[in-house]
DNA sequence: TGTTAGCACTCCTTTGTGTCGAGTGCCAAA
DNA sequence: TTTGGCACTCGACACAAAGGAGTGCTAACA
């Protein structure tokens, strides 16, 4: 019972997942012995059935369908069954060449990269932009707008901009502002932000900053500049491919995920997880630990610069996705992402 | 027949019309002399939409159900009908406080626009992102990537950070872009987009600059750095209200929509057609001229800084409506947004 | 002991039918 | 010009019957 599947067991199951990956209909006994490779009589095929569903992997709709997967056939299929192949050298052109005629602008890229990941997988794709405190400082410019009001424009390694308003208490002459900013610029280039905020803070404290005016005031405005957005963006695209997906033909099902995408901070949440790990990440069903998105999984992957991971990329759809194509598609992408933005930039 | 029609008639048009946008049910004669306020005889009522159907401001759906508007008679209602009041004090403030949490920069600022015009109206929210040759000059930066790569960060007037990437063929050492950008930033303050543009072309072949190397090379790069986006950008927000729609159940049209939005560009032209127009604007079905929106309706209004129209905003729903009480939400928003823009920006 | 054929059973899906009722158009009377 | 009356149309809804796919179980077979 609890001991592992035998092998002609996982090879119905895996049969099952796949055709119902294919069509969407819940598989029956005859469908597997008549058109699948399975060469077994109907009834066998049955009883491994019943045993299957007994142990969790599989469920039946009611008394006279056929079987579909449970999340936790699909987690053994994505874990065990699955073998992914790689995608083959004109899948990997079509898809790099998306990418040629933009410019290399990182945010360009990444809207590319969540139009291409949605429009090779007829999914959902999504991709998260990059944390602050993971980029790498190149420059930072102040902009007086009036009396009390400076933009900081701020430019990572990677040709990310990221731009804020700062409110100051105490007008800066030009002459100030330059000299601040020429200060930054020749300090903390090459330092990820959380090191410009470590070194901010330290030197805050040291001596000589406290006789130093205007470093105080360069460390204020910098440390105000550089307070790290509390929720993180990601970009979606393709979201009307869920119109397409039979599960969700019931509008209220529909609506639900569509503002649970409209609100991204679960979205983003999800993606966070994927940071840490190496490699592509499937996400089913539940294990979103969000209800909402229950009946959904992703597909995700990190992507990184040159000084480490700087966020994830995926695809997001039923539970009921071609993994076997997704998975390098989604997989490839992130490497490519990855080697763009570590191109051409220094 | 081709005359205006009577008193009595648009009465009753008019009350079809507010009943069938409450209900999105087709409205019948009875319906109309019990509840709503026509003091007849069903059977008048009858023979006057047997008029209005003539004179295809009416339809019926089939022989047994009651009239639903069509978009002539939307458009009557509209232009003639329909009388608009403003937001009470009450609704003001709330849309006011929308923007109280956030920071004054732009971006942040049309994204609320967006998601404030979509929560009060219950349809999708629309803002378009000022083209750049509208905006005025503040503040260029040039940030070199690479040897041959130079980031452009512009910042306008109102706050808003355009960036982008240039390529240049010979290489400029940091002194000679910080001339430049020096240069730049006096001589073009203050000069729309469009004038800065005008300016360059205009200098550039004046005899100063064929013998300044460095003023040659100032040019260019400005002028690289200012090509003008082919395409606007809008913030849709709201879209999953549209699957609130009754009219809009049917999948396949559901998804025709949601495309359509996604692609943006068809969005960005009906937009652009109310930057000329002065106060709210109502486009409704066919005369969007895009067969993918022949049931839906946007209602428009211009937003400006202080040199005049920046973009427009709206909203986008389906034919059937409130416009008396989204066109002042509309409106309003315009309004607000204009104010927001002209405010402690300089 | 594992596999298979047969069979009764379940339950969804489809199709058809009939009823109901809302709404119409038209006509004749007020 | 307005109104009541009336026959008619047509979609909505409920219900029943037929059809069929798939199952579980049992007994026979290799």
């Amino acid at each position: 019972m609890a001991e592992t599947l035998t092998d002609r067991s996982q090879k119905i199951l895996e049969a099952i997942i796949e055709e119902y990956i294919a069509t969407a209909q819940p598989v029956g006994s005859k469908a597997l012995t008549q058109n699948l490779g399975i060469k077994l009589s109907p009834a066998s095929v049955r009883n491994v059935m019943a045993e299957l569903e007994e142990l969790g992997y599989l469920a039946s709709p009611h008394t006279s369908a056929g079987r579909i997967p449970t999340e936790k056939g699909y987690r053994f299929y994505v874990d065990t069954l699955l073998q992914v192949s790689d995608l083959d050298r004109r899948q990997k052109n079509q898809i790099e060449q998306q990418y040629g005629q933009h410019g290399l602008q990182m945010a360009d890229m990444l809207r590319e990269a969540s139009r291409t990941l949605s429009s090779f997988s007829n999914y959902t794709g999504l991709v998260m932009v990059p944390r602050l405190k993971v980029t790498i400082f190149r420059h930072i410019e102040f902009v007086k707008l009036s009396q009390r009001l400076i933009l900081a424009v701020f430019v990572t390694q990677s040709g990310l901009v990221q731009n804020k308003l700062i409110e100051i208490d105490e007008d800066l002459t030009p002459r100030d502002l330059e000299q601040i900013t020429n200060y930054l610029n020749q300090t903390m280039i090459g330092l990820s932000i959380q090191e410009v905020r470590a070194r901010v803070v330290s030197e805050m404290t040291q001596e000589k900053a406290l006789y130093d005016h205007l470093l105080r005031r360069a460390f204020a405005l910098s440390s105000a500049a550089l307070v790290d957005e509390i929720t993180g963006d990601i970009i979606i695209e393709g979201t009307s491919h869920f119109l397409e997906q039979p599960e969700f033909a019931d509008l209220k099902c529909m609506k639900r995920i569509i503002q649970t995408f409209e609100q991204k901070s679960i979205l983003v949440d999800l993606l966070d997880r994927g940071l840490e790990t190496e490699g592509v990440q499937v996400i089913i069903g539940s294990e979103t630990e969000y209800s909402e998105l229950s009946d959904c999984s992703l597909i995700t992957a990190a992507y990184s610069g040159k000084r480490g991971t700087l966020g994830t990329l995926g695809v997001i759809g039923p539970n009921r996705m071609p993994y076997s194509t997704i998975i390098p598609i989604v997989d490839y992408t992130a490497n490519l992402i990855s080697r763009l933005l570590d191109t051409d930039k220094d």
